[in-house]
RNA sequence: GGAGGGAUGGCAGAGCGGCCGAAUGCGCUGGUCUUGAAAACCGGUGGGCGAGAGCCCCGUGGGUUCAAAUCCCACUCCCUCCGCCA
């Protein structure tokens, strides 16, 4: 969430900023009010506290000097004071629920740089790599939903008959292609970032942390029967990986990765673009996050990006990197790029990686805070994350594009250290 | 699932209902000493809100009381034992 200071101290300017990411002034005016309420019913609430405090203290030393007549009558007196604390009590927490709410939904403030757009065809395009149109031959012309079940590495056939629609299934190859994928994304990462291996099923708080709910609950699946959800990212439990906790400053940045299953329902989007790998509940990713502080965060951001971008990369595919302008830049985003990896068969831009960096939002949520070596205040530390490498589009991608005239895909080299020396998948 | 024990500052660990936001140790930090460092010694050192007075925070939420870290209830998590099970 962001620091309601922001709102309080210089309204207008926060909501010029909110403005681009098309917040409703009239919601921003609404926290501003509530909040004075809020600090004015505190405010008189603790000016009785403190008189029931001395006043209590009073008691105890009327009773210890053995005056029981002042003794009696301050208690009584204290007793009244109790009784409209606990009513302002009751008022400021209403007014605090309220608050926390309307805070909740807010969304983080966008850098200053971010291009103002509608939304994701405003998006500027700020570099592509390795795209020529002209390149591509007929025989790379063919969909991987064509070409992965003539392979036998792609059944979603069998995955519907055991999951139902939108479950993908690899097979031989594939599968080990997969893995592959996974095991060098990690590897790649793993000078400096530690390794990872979180739970995937969370609590409500974890995923409140990071910005999911409560906006996004239909998206995720969830467990009734005990109270879980399946994370849709691993960024969910990264995040809250440092929940509640101090840090020290020496310890940032904080790099972490983790190779986990992905779940999301996709409400609202079956039927489109789910052909094949390009869309399905469950999916393996490899995901990278930093805490840094605030003057690390611009280099971090720059890191992840390139890191990410170095795996499509080394398998050869085409790429580009899309700045997400204000109108598609989510909740807790404070800026974000996409990289997108071609396909030529689909003949589509695949969504492969997205790299953000979300300030102290999602930090002030999930209360991770630092604090500076040279004694500064403590304050809560940015958080960054990019997928390394999200496998089912960057493997459609490479199915595609690796097709060979005799129907035959051949493995990136960069993954046959993974594949127990399959170098090429031939049509069974 | 059943029985018992526990949860206190960055960490460890004390804490008769009022003198406890909390002993002590470690860590961190400043100083003395030293060519420098270590050791030793002396001092400082929790977090949140607030302009301030002040208020709040001892796992979480309720309750008792003039007054709760301390008493009562519920819940969560951790540890030990028993049962069940991949």
């Amino acid at each position: 969430m962001i620091d309601i200071r922001r709102v309080r101290d210089d309204f207008e300017a926060a909501a010029a900023s909110l403005a681009r990411k098309k917040v409703d002034r009239a919601d921003l005016e609404r926290l501003r009010d509530l909040d004075a309420k809020w600090r004015e019913v505190t405010s008189t609430r603790d000016e009785l506290r403190a008189e029931v405090n001395t006043l209590s203290k009073e008691v105890g030393a009327a009773f210890k000097a053995g005056d029981k007549a002042k003794g009696e009558r301050l208690r009584e007196q204290s007793r009244l004071r109790g009784d409209e604390v606990q009513a302002l009590e009751a008022e400021a927490d209403g007014l605090q629920e309220q608050v926390r709410d309307l805070l909740l939904r807010i969304p983080n403030f966008p850098a200053a740089d971010v291009t103002d757009g509608a939304g994701d065809e405003d998006n500027p395009i700020v570099r592509t790599v390795g795209y020529d149109p002209d390149q591509y031959e007929e025989h790379q012309r063919v969909p991987h939903w064509e070409v992965g079940p003539a392979l036998g590495i792609l059944d979603n056939e069998r995955a519907a008959k055991i999951s139902g629609s939108m479950f993908a299934m690899l097979r031989g190859p594939g599968a080990t292609m997969a893995r592959a994928m996974c095991q060098f994304a990690l590897d790649r990462n793993a000078d400096v970032y530690e390794e990872i291996r979180p739970p995937t099923l969370v609590t409500t708080d974890t995923l409140t942390a990071t910005g999911q709910l409560p906006k996004f609950a239909d998206d995720a699946y969830f467990i009734e029967r005990d109270d879980l959800w399946l994370i849709p990212t691993a960024e969910v439990p990264l995040t809250s990986l440092g929940r509640d906790e101090l840090v020290d400053e020496a310890d940032l940045p904080m790099r972490l990765m983790a190779y986990t299953p992905c779940y999301r329902r996709e409400a609202g989007s079956a039927g489109r673009d789910t052909r094949g790998l390009l869309r399905s509940h469950e999916f393996d990713k490899v995901e990278t996050l930093a805490y840094t502080t605030p003057e690390q965060a611009p280099a971090m951001l720059d890191e992840i990006l390139e890191r990410a971008i170095g795996s499509v990369a080394a398998f050869g595919l085409a790429y580009r990197v899309l700045e997400i302008c204000t109108g598609d830049l989510g909740q807790s985003h404070h800026k974000q790029f996409d990289i997108e990896v071609y396909a030529p068969g689909a003949d589509l831009w695949l969504e492969a990686s997205s790299v953000s960096w979300f300030t102290d939002y999602q930090a002030r949520r999930a209360n991770i805070r630092f604090r500076r070596a040279d004694g500064g205040p403590i304050e809560f530390v940015h958080t960054l994350n990019g997928s390394a490498l999200a496998v089912p589009r960057v493997l459609a991608a490479i199915i595609e594009t690796n097709r060979q005239p005799d129907g035959s895909v051949v493995v990136p080299e960069a993954l046959r250290p993974y594949t127990r020396g399959i170098e090429r998948i031939t049509p069974r």
